[in-house]
RNA sequence: GGCCCCAUCGUCUAUCGGCUAGGACACGAGCUUUUCAUGCUUGGUAGAGGAGUUCGACUCUCCUUGGGGCUGCCA
């Protein structure tokens, strides 16, 4: 048997649809798995819309899912004259004749027409729809150039194929009706007909193909809302496809391991954003702690001063991040992992250790990567904004202001600054009735929200002079507002 | 309208004739807890309807209903 190739076909629009996406998904996973090629055709006959920068995205969009392609990219434009050739073939051989039509908008032409078999069944056997049988007589002829002398998709793609060597075509599940077209054609030229495998759509919550008005559809969208790749990937695959065990989150390994085109499902799948949220929340857990890490420091550093769009940070310290591990010329350089907050803290181990200690509490907690730098910019800055509502809710109450200060006092005596002498301060204080009405105030005196990390972590990594006249402060300006 | 395809919890799904119908997400409750999470325990919800085949059907067949796709000088 000869070698296994399938394409991924794409119209450059400039934007990646998921659903096409996932088409390149189960093709590359399918090349993958069987040991075959896995090719990339971009067809770029809509010249409006084919620019360099909508293939560049294309490319990125590939990149960022770990796609890669076996092969030079096939531009359909470059084919053309072999579109036409082979037309011109099909005219000679009586498959193909040239009529006058008037389009729907009007204009008048002649066209070039494929003539379809006018009696018979046309079947093959889907790899993923099982059989498939329509009458020829069902099927009208169909136009293959156009007035203006251009090939037609239906055209234009068989030849390509042929072409490309392509033996098994996936692809969505819309294309069905030109697939009876399409094998016509095929035999008409004398070329063996590939094998094909149809997949289901992802559809929205009300059943309907999944489209901009749903929510992100396309690539990039999640990929700027902090989304790790391989989670997209992950979900992606699932919706349609499992391992036939209860296995969810698996590696790449496991997949090109597993997947079999067959076991795809023939059913529309629901796109559920929440189950994607939680995968995405299962990647981030199990990035290695250091990575996570090196990301996070990386988001603090380009944050700065500044307070662009943090989502952008996170996005790009994870990519920068995968080049750089491959060069792995980043890391060590003591002077990135300093602690802009914490003088006190000298030696580069010490400095390292603070950047650990923080990375493993917010690492647990978060499920997109550009929540990263507005987790921690209380702990990289003094520059932080205060949540108004929980300011009103924490801080602008009666005798806060002399519950803060009172804590400033007994804090300034704890000679081992960590959380659990911290802790026990409080906790004398609450004499067991609950630790509340003084962690609260606290969290949002120090960091300006009523939620984050935990509160004796978060006071250890602030360090006592951070503590202390971050308290002070709030006591002085926040919380005395309400007082009169 | 015509043609093609599909049908298990709200959602993604397991089940290749034996099912007290399993898992995950979401949701509810509880434990842990200083918040938000994590973690652990736990609860509820499903085989569209009707015939047939069979000792036995969610699984096979047919019909009905419902849904989707296609029906271009788009791809």
């Amino acid at each position: 048997m000869s070698e296994i190739r399938v394409r991924f076909a794409p119209s450059p629009t400039g934007k990646v649809h998921i659903g096409n996406i996932r088409a390149a998904i189960y093709n590359w996973l399918f090349a993958r798995h069987t040991g075959g090629k896995f090719l990339l055709r971009v067809e770029d006959t809509d010249l409006e819309r084919s620019t360099p920068e909508a293939i560049a995205v294309l490319f990125d969009c590939m990149k960022w899912l770990g796609l890669d392609w076996d092969e030079e990219v096939f531009y359909q434009t470059k084919n053309v004259k072999r579109h036409l050739e082979v037309v011109d073939q099909l005219l000679a051989s009586g498959h193909a004749y040239k009529v006058e039509k008037t389009s729907r908008d009007g204009k008048t032409g002649v066209v070039t027409m494929f003539r379809m078999p006018k009696e018979g069944v046309i079947e093959f056997d889907d790899i993923v729809k099982g059989h498939m049988a329509k009458k020829a007589e069902d099927i009208q002829d169909f136009a293959i150039v156009r007035s203006d002398g251009s090939p037609i998709f239906h055209i234009a793609n068989v030849v390509d194929d042929i072409d490309q060597r392509v033996t098994h075509i996936i692809r969505g599940d819309d294309h069905v009706e030109n697939t009876f077209k399409h094998i016509c054609i095929f035999r008409a030229l004398g070329a063996e007909v590939p094998k094909y495998g149809h997949l289901s759509m992802i559809v929205n919550q009300q059943g309907k193909p999944y489209s901009k008005r749903d929510g992100a559809a396309f690539v990039g969208e999640y990929r700027e809302q902090g989304y790790l790749p391989e989670a997209l990937f992950n979900y992606l695959l699932l919706l349609g496809w499992n391992p036939g065990d209860d296995r969810e989150v698996l590696t790449r390994e496991e997949m090109v391991k597993l997947f079999e085109l067959e076991k795809v499902h023939v059913t529309a799948a629901m796109f559920d954003p929440k189950k994607l949220a939680w995968m995405n929340g299962e990647y981030i857990k199990k990035i290695p702690a250091n990575e996570f890490r090196d990301m996070m420091v990386r988001s603090a550093t380009a944050e700065g001063s500044s307070s662009r769009n943090l989502g952008e940070y996170a996005v790009s310290a994870r990519s920068d991040l995968r080049s750089a591990t491959d060069d792995g010329s980043t890391s060590q350089t003591l002077g990135k992992y300093a602690v802009s907050l914490r003088p006190d803290l000298r030696s580069a181990d010490d400095q390292m250790a603070w950047w650990d200690y923080l990375a493993s509490q917010v690492q647990v907690r978060t499920k997109f990567l550009k929540d990263i730098p507005h987790a921690i910019r209380c702990f990289v800055s003094d520059d932080f904004p205060f949540d108004e509502k929980a300011v009103e809710k924490r801080l602008k109450k009666p005798g806060v202001k002399e519950l803060l200060l009172d804590l400033v006092e007994r804090f300034s005596k704890v000679e081992d600054w960590t959380a659990p002498a911290l802790e026990a301060v409080v906790k004398e204080l609450s004499q067991g009735n609950g630790m509340g009405p003084w962690v609260h105030p606290v969290r949002v005196a120090v960091s300006g929200r009523g939620e984050g990390i935990g509160l004796f972590e978060m006071l250890q990594l602030l360090g006592r002079e951070k503590t202390l006249s971050r308290l002070r402060h709030a006591a002085e300006t926040l919380a005395s507002e309400q007082n009169n």
